[in-house]
RNA sequence: GCGCCCGUGGCGGAAUUGGCAGACGCGCAAGAUUUAGGAUCUUGUGUUAAUUCGUGCAGGUUCAAGUCCUGUUGGGCGCACCA
């Protein structure tokens, strides 16, 4: 037969849409009593470069499995959509002027058509645009319900901050402490920040991970993520004051070694006291020097510790009433804790580091290691602390350590995490905006719902502000409202929506995407949640996973989903390299456009090699000759068709297709294509060996591959003469018993080493497969003169004799 | 620094519970076909004089180790002064 690949492309691409061959049953339509699968990618931003061969990779995984499973007899919904709110968009609408939404637009219409190109099996009618306000008004709409819950709320954070350019600048735009615009240094400074409490649910997203079916990696980060860690609070008297010094520490039971303390430069209580200190010239010094330092700068260049001692003020520690000096030092975070510790150098590296510069003792309090060198922080028996003595186990001095500052009224035990609440805002025109209203009466009033969507208003110049505000601040007629709890002037927050929002709940839209009255309808959404498979990037683990896992639990909360997590199950696929072995990058000019590849050798190749490229889950890198090996592969199968005509298959090809079917169904729900397509290559060889193959042999040959090449296959299935589509067909049983030789291959060694094989029926008993082994021409040499110790014999696979 | 993962031919990569290492593909070589090139087909292809040696390196457990254990080295990813 004839491959001609862009002909049959387009031909079978445009009859799965005339018959909407790939649309889900939703429940009550026809179809919807089958088995559901809820098979979710990770939507594109659709960049103006186009599609990558890394999202062709990202998705055929779970084409693969989607299209088998709906050959298998499930309802099947694998959706596509555009996460399309973004920087990228609006910095090319700067640069052009055009507006973001045709940028957009367009952006997205590019994106769909080399999707479609590809012959991805998505349900189209669920297409979703976060940059839609039908969508966003339900981006809003969670927001609210998260506000009214307490859990959006605005606080004034450290950002870092040009005092020339006088704008907010990001972590990546202020690296080494210069401002990427202007050079000039970048200075922390106090802003007023939207913040998700997303620490409120760090619990319910650590202990939620037991019942889902991640990769044990994909679990592992987000629990190093979570960073949750049990300890205690410990409040330290500040001599002659008021206030307590509330510190968190894991090791409770080190309480006798502490010898300073150590409170963050930002430490409120310092300015409270301001007027004891004594050297307070000094500490601010120290503070803008602080300032000048980037989070980037001051956590990444671990290098010699820094402080300052507060002249006036001291500690008392609670468990044996010592006085103890307090430092400010930056090494000590704001944003972990309490933004104060105690300081035990004999047992904290830190502490360690900085006792020694600053000449302060150091007391051991656990045995195990040599503290005049370096800092112990293993287990071991503790001494020097009165009733803690003689506890041999980190554990139980924990505990003893908790109970005895319960009873002092002065501590308690406690757990932090590493997690820390979302910064929700930004300064930009191209998201989602915050649905609130400033009103001088009535402080923060949300936007009513019956309002939203809370449009973006239309204009021309998107830049941001000049003192870092949203543009949104310039347009008058935007801010200037009425506020819709009292009714007088008000003005509206103009600051955006973070990327993260829009992503954070767009597989709940897709079960319902058009639906004014709800985010989705619930009778739907009991049908298709959880999303049973989601595959996407390693890189969006932590961020997207674990915002997404966040507003979903919230969602839970208020009744407005029914499953506490929705992802049932998470892969990932890996990174294709360029040829040179290097990330694919345009600076490197290593970059492969997939549509050069389907030009050429067309979307069934282009899929096949990608699939058959290396393990799904590992990078791997791109192979122009690889990539022709696939092409010579399809090419063979298109030639099968005309062989095709042979009566009757051989027993030996009957069970090499029984063999292939049970492979081949394995590993692709295993995601392992590049094993399963090796064997269809290998069944290929073995019927061109054979010379011919029955038509239905063919068909089950061709719907096995279906999943990977569905043009072809679909191509070769109309010329069998068949009306109904492959991709709706059944998919291939086989009979475990014939997967079963007759006859095995059995290796045997002697002395573990191979000496030969035989050929030995099924199962056949240990000491017949030992005796016929010992009558085996080599293994009777290779034993000549020697006595038998042991006879080993597992049954179909190996006889070992071990002979001195 | 801490956590996780990975080292297999010239290359990408295969190898259930430990049980014939190198499936499948690329590349390469020889032959066929072709005016030539390309394409296609056939055969061969870890290494060795060998029944040898072979899964980063060094040990160990075992009748048997790519697979398990200990140490080591090289690479990747994540987190990172987290108290």
């Amino acid at each position: 037969m004839k491959y001609n690949f862009s002909e049959i492309e387009k031909k079978w691409q445009d009859r799965w849409d005339a018959e909407g061959a790939f649309r889900a049953a939703d429940p009550g339509e026809a179809g919807s009593e089958k088995k559901k699968f809820y098979a979710l990618v990770e939507f594109p931003y659709p960049s103006g470069a186009g599609m990558h061969v890394g999202h062709i990779k990202a998705y055929s995984g779970l084409e693969v499995v989607s299209r088998k499973r709906r050959m298998e007899g499930y309802n099947v919904m694998f959706p596509m959509g555009f996460d399309a709110f973004g920087l990228p968009t609006e910095n090319y609408a700067i640069k052009t002027g055009m507006h973001p939404r045709a940028v957009t637009d367009k952006n997205i219409e590019k994106f769909t058509s080399q999707l479609r190109r590809v012959g991805f099996a998505f349900d189209w009618n669920r297409v979703v645009d976060t940059t839609e306000e039908d969508y966003y008004k339900w981006t809003q709409w969670i927001f609210l319900k998260m506000f009214e819950a307490g859990l959006a709320f605005r606080d004034t954070a450290l950002v870092n901050y040009c005092p020339s350019c006088k704008v907010v600048l990001s972590n990546e735009d202020s690296q080494g402490g210069k401002c990427d615009i202007c050079h000039s240094d970048i200075i922390q400074k106090s802003k007023d920040v939207w913040y998700l409490r997303i620490t409120e649910y760090a619990d319910k997203l650590l202990f939620g991970l037991d019942g889902v079916d991640y990769l044990p990696n994909i679990k592992q980060q987000q629990v190093n993520w979570i960073g949750r860690s049990e300890g205690a609070f410990v409040n330290f008297t500040l001599t002659g004051k008021e206030d307590k010094l509330r510190i968190y520490t894991t090791r409770p039971d080190t309480l006798f070694g502490v010898t300073f303390m150590v409170m963050a430069p930002e430490h409120p209580l310092i300015d409270k006291y301001a007027d004891s200190i004594n050297n307070m010239a000094d500490i601010e010094a120290y503070r803008t020097e602080c300032a000048k330092k980037t989070e980037f700068e001051r956590t990444q260049l671990v290098k010699e510790k820094t402080g300052v001692r507060i002249d006036g003020l001291t500690a008392i520690n609670p468990i044996n009433g010592k006085e103890i000096p307090i430092y400010i030092a930056d090494y000590v975070m704001m944003g972990y804790g309490t933004g104060a510790i105690m300081a035990v150098p004999a047992h904290d590296t830190r502490d360690f580091e900085f006792a020694r510069k600053f000449g302060i003792d150091v007391i051991e309090v656990i045995k195990g290691g040599d503290i005049e060198k370096e800092a112990y922080t293993g287990d071991g028996e503790v001494v020097n602390s009165g009733f803690l003595n003689g506890y041999n186990n980190k554990k139980d001095s924990i505990r003893r350590a908790i109970e005895e500052l319960q009873k002092l009224g002065t501590g308690e035990g406690g757990v932090q995490y590493k997690m820390k609440d979302w910064a929700f805002n930004r300064q930009r025109y191209w998201g989602e905006p915050i649905p609130i209203v400033h009103c001088p009466h009535c402080g923060m009033v949300p936007v009513p719902y019956e309002e939203l969507p809370l449009r973006l208003p239309n204009m021309t110049e998107f830049a941001p502000g000049q003192g870092g505000e949203s543009p949104l601040a310039r347009i008058e007629e935007y801010v200037n409202c009425t506020c819709p709890k009292c009714g007088k002037p008000a003005k509206r927050e103009t600051d955006t929506m973070p990327q993260w929002a829009g992503s954070s709940w767009y597989f709940l839209r897709y079960i319902d995407p058009k639906n004014n009255d709800a985010l989705a309808d619930r009778a739907k959404l009991d049908y298709w949640l959880p999303v049973d498979w989601y595959n996407g990037g390693m890189e969006h683990v932590t961020r997207h996973m674990i915002y997404s896992r966040f507003w979903h639990k919230f969602l839970y909360d208020i009744g407005a989903v029914p499953t506490a997590e929705p992802y049932a199950k998470r892969t990932a696929q890996g990174l294709i390299l360029g040829p040179d072995g290097d990330k694919m990058s345009k600076s490197k000019g290593n970059v492969v456009d997939p549509n050069d590849v389907v030009n050429e050798f067309g979307a069934d190749v282009l899929r096949t090699y990608i699939l058959f490229m290396g393990d799904y889950g590992s990078a791997a890198p791109w192979s122009e000759s690889s990539v022709k090996g696939c092409k010579r592969f399809l090419d063979r199968v298109a030639d099968l068709y005309d062989i095709a005509k042979g009566s009757g298959a051989t027993a030996e090809l009957e069970s090499a297709f029984h063999k292939t079917i049970k492979k081949v169904s394995e590993d692709y729900e295993a995601m392992k294509f590049n094993t399963a397509i090796a064997a269809l290559m290998g069944l290929i060889n073995d019927i061109f060996d054979h010379g011919s193959l029955t038509r239905d042999e063919l068909s089950v040959f061709i719907k096995l591959l279906c999943p990977v090449a569905p043009h072809l296959c679909e191509e070769i299935n109309e010329k069998l003469g068949n009306k109904k589509l492959l991709s709706l067909s059944e998919w291939p049983t086989y009979d475990e018993a014939k997967t079963i030789d007759s006859t095995v291959e059995i290796a045997v060694q002697v002395n573990g080493k191979l000496r030969g094989t035989i050929m030995l029926p099924v199962d056949c008993p240990k000491d017949d497969a030992i005796a016929a082994a010992m009558a085996d021409e080599r293994v009777a040499a290779a034993i000549e003169g020697k006595t038998v110790i042991k006879q080993i014999a597992v049954p179909n696979k190996i006889v070992n004799i071990v002979v001195k």
